[in-house]
DNA sequence: TATAAATTTGACCAAATAGTTAAACTAAAA
DNA sequence: TTTTAGTTTAACTATTTGGTCAAATTTATA
């Protein structure tokens, strides 16, 4: 494979992650994402043979992309103590950056039977670590009794949800003024920090 | 304007509702919610013009319901310490009814800037009764310092998103068993409940 | 350089789909 | 009963859109 094609290739993937991250399987259009990688609709065709392939390469490498960040940060080796104040931070940056990824992996999600299956090997082995730190800190009587699960969907909860209802919260909170946002989720690292910490010390 | 044509408009809109919520204004097509109603295509734009005006009679239909349900729930009269415990159990009930409405408003919220302008009134004024009731409760050391916004969105963070995320957690979680992502969410009725309580008492 | 292979393009096709229109039908009013 | 207004339908249109294909162009190989 020539440098050059691979570039093509590439160019046309990311292109293509950009506009389906953004407007999603059904509202993204072939011309679209052609013009966006400044080449012809056909080459779309040529590297990627259907919309559904060219939609599956971009979701796969977001949800990997997606899976590998979140659980760097899940399994590091500090106790939970120093961890869940740095989960917090690390990833409200992270979803602050890229707004869109996790509500387009959510929406695609919705109505996607089939791709969910190949991805959850990939995922369900990832948190066993943290899960068992959880666990083991709870034995020791470290934090207040609490599934591992349910603290870690506490935890996604927390930082995920204001990140994609954030139309939603803007509108009905800050009067639809977008600075007043950025600074209220800046507030969260340590609102959402300190309120677990109550919570499970 | 007559019993029947009543009727044929509510049919209408109602079988639209089901088709929107579920696929969203970009998935649905208007022979699906003719189909749905079972009469002709024509029907819909003899009653609402285009599929535009359709569907934004049924997202402020659904909006407004929405709103309703969340602030009855939220401006009730009992002290935080009885309300929060009803808020959470209530609402999962309802969204684990429902579970399409909320992933239905989010997204379509995500990429329609002018409907959100118009419902923005209704909804902001919807929550002062509950903001100033923890701010009064903080202020008489009631429960630990908190923003009243942020322990609002805090609550509904934990409630809504294992809702939206199901297709992901029970992926994840539950190697695609529903049986035990429904216990799970019965499950965090209390351990919500209990979290926010150990978080701000 | 000449030939073959890979890459890129523009023109085109077929299916899907929102929307239109005129005719048919129904029910109430005169 | 006849007329009129409101309701419903079938057939049609225009446009959008995913996808194809043969020709043109570029790159690699003999």
């Amino acid at each position: 494979m020539s440098d050059l094609k691979q570039d093509t290739e590439r160019n046309i993937l990311q292109a293509a992650s950009r506009v389906f991250i953004k407007k999603g399987m059904g509202g993204t259009r072939m011309q679209e994402i052609a013009d966006e990688a400044k080449i012809n609709k056909s080459l779309l065709h040529y590297y990627y043979r259907s919309k559904q392939l060219l939609f599956e390469a971009v979701f796969k490498n977001t949800m990997l992309e997606f899976i590998a960040i979140i659980s760097k940060i899940f399994n590091s080796d500090e106790e939970l103590k120093i961890k869940i104040p740095l989960i917090v931070e690390t990833y409200t940056d992270y979803l602050g950056k890229n707004p869109y990824i996790i509500s387009f992996i959510l929406r695609e999600l919705q109505s996607e039977p089939k791709i969910i299956l190949k991805i959850v090997e990939m995922i369900e082995i990832k948190f066993f670590k943290f899960f068992n730190q959880v666990a083991q800190e709870v034995s020791e009587k470290k934090i207040k009794e609490i599934k591992p699960e349910h603290l870690f969907i506490n935890i996604l909860s927390l930082t995920i949800f204001p990140i994609i209802a954030k139309p939603l919260i803007r509108a009905a909170l800050m009067k639809g003024d977008n600075e007043k946002y950025m600074q209220f989720i800046e507030e969260r690292k340590k609102v959402v920090a300190d309120f677990i910490f109550s919570a499970i010390y």
